[in-house]
DNA sequence: CTGTTAGCGCCTTCAA
DNA sequence: TTGAAGGCGCTAACAG
């Protein structure tokens, strides 16, 4: 492949032209223009990234450290990421910091960053101490995604805000034996979404003297898999919640197949509820707070092409996303009367003690639906 | 940031010490060798990509071309290929291909190699014959993932086997009034896979004497939410396969929520098999044919790293995948007989004329079922 | 074993 | 408007 030199020669003037020309700064004649034009299409001259790069400082990629990226979610946003920066020239390394597990990742380092991208987009994960550190002596803009952190400017929803609308749905629905599913292993402390939505969903039950009890509460890998086999067994239990609030769309999914697996009807015995509005919950008919996904990394890419143009992209910017309820067929009020009024589930004790009885004593029914699968 | 020059001031040594006691390579003396190590890690120096690149030629980076990021399909292949090349220090160039509509794609550009790739891996899109010229010109090892292309090797499963393997067990059931859910608009003609498996659908039911009517083709954009869209034109007909066959999982999942809208009971009234084991085709309970996409990236990746290590990667290699039958609840024999009687679909004309008379005769039910939602 | 030096391909002064 | 030359950070001969 050619070089600068060899388009210089073919257009018989000096490389400086040539770099002049082709970048369109400068004056140059429009003739010699023209020529070297010519020259550099004719040879399919492009300048090497490398020398471009050693001689300016700068590279023209964009790290995206992601926890995922086989994750709807996370794919998602980086497309979003992806296709900004490419109308501008800019391109996407990928930073992957999924380890052996979901509850281990990998460390952002220095050599993955170091003169090789000129601004990082940090997805749902809060650096650690020392990568704080490293990314602040890298000293390239930073864009975080999902979470405000500070120092930096960030896009994201308001998760917990998003709870509380699921959440407050659902009581608003008239249910008050709610389960959860979503929290993780003590040992995730890389990822904050997961905290802030459990969080927001206590405490607004908390506001209405509810709670939710451990069992009741299905820790997952917030995956889909991973949230039916734990509904799996709460369903297994002789008592079960009138609605369960999944963290995220695809552990609704699981949930419901969870339950429809064990003869209940949803939303008939169980409502379920998601978060994200994901690709599949409209056919899935899935009641979920709808967030725009793509348009937070499109966002994120915006900001950080202005943040490599010079302009100042304050720390304190956070651009917080509206999210909104969409209400879809896996939600419906809970049962007031039992059809058979043979197997009703027996309250569990933390119910019966709240003040919200009027409610409370409607619990569902175990095995009514069972043809819906 | 600290540069090696940097380093060998602060060690006491030349550049040259500098650079080979970093790589390990050459022969160095043990204590001069700690110092430039200490003195390194010291000033947190990592060498320059750019530099290093710009003299060696190699950039450690590796182009993965793919028609779309953020579908489930591909964001695992690129997910086993990043594992991999991440282990032997490379990183992925994304080059995603998507463009405004599913139609269009963006061409691959040299920009986006040149001198910035060491090699390249293409999923699933054959190249248009500018493109395999660049790559011709470019002069890097090439994988590709999903299809053969000629001169490079590949790693996949066979398309056509993977759908004959589903069309079989469809007629094996006892389906003879089959439709098919994957079928692209005639402008995409960068997309192998749809051709090959709707190809290959066509031929083991010619071989049963059947033909799929047009009516009962559907043609759509691979997702989910476009099988839904014209599946539910499909169960809005008076006539209605018992059978439909998905060229993907996340269109099976389209047409089995469009079945349920429509009060079909799946696989009571309507059998739907898909392909390829999407992380949600066991807990939405979907017959399907097993692929391991990530193995295929890894795979890739492999080969990626061996042709770069300078081992003869032949143009001959084809490395294709196992694929596997996974029955599941989505499909059933048809009703050979219509519980009430009275709502008995017409037959289709076609079918009437075919030698499946056996079987041909036993339409579904157009409105039984209706429960299961 | 270690230092010196010449590029890799490009951009950017500084002169002309 | 154009050309010559220095240097970005590093590696690879070639000396010593």
């Amino acid at each position: 492949m050619s070089t600068i030199g060899d388009v210089a020669k073919a257009a018989g003037v000096s490389v400086a032209t040539v770099s002049r020309a082709l970048r369109g700064v400068d004056r140059v004649s429009p003739r010699t223009r023209d020529r070297v034009l010519a020259a550099a299409s004719e040879l399919h001259y492009v300048a090497s990234p490398a020398a471009t790069s050693l001689v300016s400082g700068r590279t023209r990629g964009i790290g995206v450290i992601t926890p995922y990226f086989n994750r709807w979610f996370f794919a998602t946003v980086i497309s979003g990421i992806e296709k900004t920066l490419r109308d501008e020239g800019h391109h996407v390394l990928l930073c992957d910091l999924e380890g052996p597990t979901f509850d281990t990742r990998m460390p952002i380092t220095q050599n993955m960053l170091w003169k090789r991208a000129d601004g990082a987009i940090i997805l749902n994960v809060p650096p650690e101490p020392s990568e704080r550190a490293l990314l602040d002596r890298l000293d390239m803009p930073v864009v975080t995604v999902g979470n405000r952190q500070s120092g930096w400017p960030s896009v994201r929803v308001d998760d917990r805000a998003a709870m509380a609308l699921a959440t407050g749905y659902a009581l608003e629905l008239g249910h008050r034996a709610i389960g959860y599913a979503g929290t993780v292993p003590a040992s995730v402390t890389h990822l904050q979404t997961p905290f802030d939505r459990r969080e927001a969903f206590g405490e607004v039950l908390a506001q209405h003297g509810i709670t939710c009890p451990p069992a009741w509460t299905l820790e997952c890998d917030w995956t889909a898999q991973g949230a039916f086999d734990h509904a799996d067994r709460l369903f297994a239990r002789p008592d079960h919640p009138t609605c369960v609030v999944a963290a995220s769309d695809e552990m609704a999914f699981g949930v419901i197949a969870a339950a429809r697996r064990h003869g209940l009807d949803v939303p008939g015995d169980v409502s379920v509820i998601g978060i994200d509005d994901h690709v599949h919950a409209q056919i899935l008919d899935v009641t979920t707070v709808r967030q725009d996904v793509e348009a937070q990394g499109r966002y994120a890419g915006e900001l950080m092409l202005r943040a490599l143009k010079g302009e100042e992209v304050s720390a304190a910017h956070d651009h917080v996303l509206e999210v909104e309820l969409v209400v879809r067929g896996s939600t419906a009020p809970p049962r007031t009367r039992t059809s058979g009024g043979s197997s009703v589930t027996r309250l569990p004790e933390h119910l019966t003690t709240t003040s919200a009885s009027s409610v409370a004593t409607a619990p569902s029914v175990g095995s009514a639906g069972a043809l819906d699968r």
